[in-house]
DNA sequence: CGCAGGATTTGCT
DNA sequence: GCAAATCCTGCGG
């Protein structure tokens, strides 16, 4: 339980609840402190990635690309930037809700499919950056074990280390996206488990 | 104060 | 398969 790696696949089955829906955690990504080039604490504490540096079991949302939100859960001890993105989920209460939120028209499986669907779905928004995990606002309840199948890959959408096999998912779960491979189709996935 | 870029998603060709 | 939408953050001057 050392390495955000660790604290990765441990929050996969983990369940994610706020304001009436709660999603199962079925994908997500590692990010590293100030030496992981790709993550918002690369190049150490701003005002946006403070919270990052903070102690765990918090909320880290932001804003991307002007429209979308990502979340991440805040891990490693206080000083530490390490943070875990989540990618995925499956909606295991409030699926009317979420429905509602995403569109009638979301099948089931794609309701949390994808970062910033997943904070759609839960409904989290800027405001929540920074909340902690254990409630009222929202909870997080961590599985009993380790997940049984875990696959892990290269991250997605990242332009910096996208070689690290730091993307984690349940193997063979269908709300787990088979995101689409980065510019240079052909590189070879190397994402199986 | 101004500029460049981003942990994405969606729709059209 | 490609390109647009859209705004906040971080850095340089």
């Amino acid at each position: 339980m050392d390495t955000v790696e660790t604290e990765a696949r441990a929050l996969l089955g983990a369940t994610l609840t706020h304001d009436g829906v709660s999603v199962r955690i079925t994908e997500v990504e590692a990010y590293g402190g100030v030496g992981d080039p790709a993550s918002h604490a690369a190049r150490g504490p701003t005002p946006r990635s403070a919270i990052m540096f903070g102690p765990p079991d918090v909320l880290y949302v932001y804003l991307s690309y002007g429209m979308h939100h990502c979340a991440n859960v805040v891990v490693g001890k206080d000083g530490d930037a390490s943070a875990v993105l989540l990618r995925a989920g499956e909606v295991v209460a409030g699926i009317e809700l979420a429905r509602i939120r995403r569109g009638t028209d979301v099948p089931d499986v794609r309701l949390a499919r994808g970062p910033a669907n997943l904070t759609r779905a839960l409904g989290l928004a800027l405001a929540h950056n920074g909340a902690a995990l254990a409630g009222p606002e929202v909870v997080l309840r961590r599985p009993a074990g380790p997940a049984a199948a875990v696959s892990c890959g290269p991250r997605v959408g990242v332009s910096q280390a996208a070689d690290v096999p730091w993307r984690f998912w349940l193997t063979g779960d269908p709300t787990v996206s088979a995101y689409r491979r980065s510019p240079r189709a052909g590189t070879p996935d190397a994402a199986r488990g």
